[in-house]
DNA sequence: TTTTATATTTGCAATGATTTCAGAAATGAA
DNA sequence: TTCATTTCTGAAATCATTGCAAATATAAAA
């Protein structure tokens, strides 16, 4: 759990200026590590906060993305998910339960890769898919 | 490039009657390895065959990645692509230019994570993107 | 505090890739 | 040929995401 004020600091240091909504989602997607898409997080904060759009929620996850605060991911083909963890790590999406879930890695991503040279990268994913070891427990 | 009655028996052995639709398009992204999206190959195959619709385009396709045949790539948020080069290799995609280029793999996907017992594994996609070496000179 | 300018939010309409669906065409078996 | 099954077609539907213009909130200036 991270306090609002420091929460704060981060987006103005990041030249974000803190409104009551952008705080808000910025804290949900550094509290809760579930990967949610704009609509969950939607979802989650309409009530709280007195009135919220969906169009909002996506502009300012869109911004939080572009200033490195947030990262997408693209693992699902249908939606998008947001996670506020932008370290360097893999994710897992369970076929059967949707979940996704983050994954060490042992090496950097570039490591792993041949021939980049001249490439510039600016983004590494690294995406699993199967089934999760719940799932596999109830079959 | 690979003969047509080689590519037939790819189909038979996956159990896929090789209609003139889906051996054209079979063939197409056997031949082609440039990624394309559903609607690249439909463009370009719609001369050749008499007739063509965009839905046989999606299904077919998606018939070809569920046995296997083909891989999907979702490397792009707004769009689909398609491998047909299904061993395992990452994936850089220019954000100037769109291209999509190969990039071989040191180690096997999952020898780089850590934390997968219990997991089972179907598919595995290493995403780069960023600057490709031909944008990056002409800037 | 009021005025003014700017930034942000809102909600609805539009977009566009993909899927659904029902009928038409092709194929294989009898 | 006839019948049954598979495949293809094209138009309509779906649905996540974006565009846009009006409404609201915020900050700066007076």
């Amino acid at each position: 759990m991270i306090a609002r004020s420091e929460l704060k600091k981060e987006l103005i240091n990041a030249g974000i200026r803190p409104s009551v909504q952008r705080l808000a989602i910025y804290e949900y997607v550094k509290t809760n590590r579930t990967h949610p898409t704009a609509d969950v997080v939607y979802d989650a904060l309409r009530d709280e906060l007195g009135s919220l759009s969906l169009t909002t929620v996506y502009n300012t996850l869109k911004l939080f993305v572009d200033a490195g605060l947030v990262q997408l991911l693209s693992i699902d083909d249908t939606f998008r998910c947001f996670d506020g963890d932008t370290t360097s790590h893999a994710h897992f999406r369970c076929d059967s339960c949707g979940k996704i879930v983050d994954l060490k890695i042992k090496n950097d991503f570039l490591a792993m890769v041949d021939g980049l040279d001249g490439f510039e990268i600016k983004e590494a994913q690294l995406y699993l898919k199967g089934i999760c070891p719940i799932c596999k427990r109830k079959n």
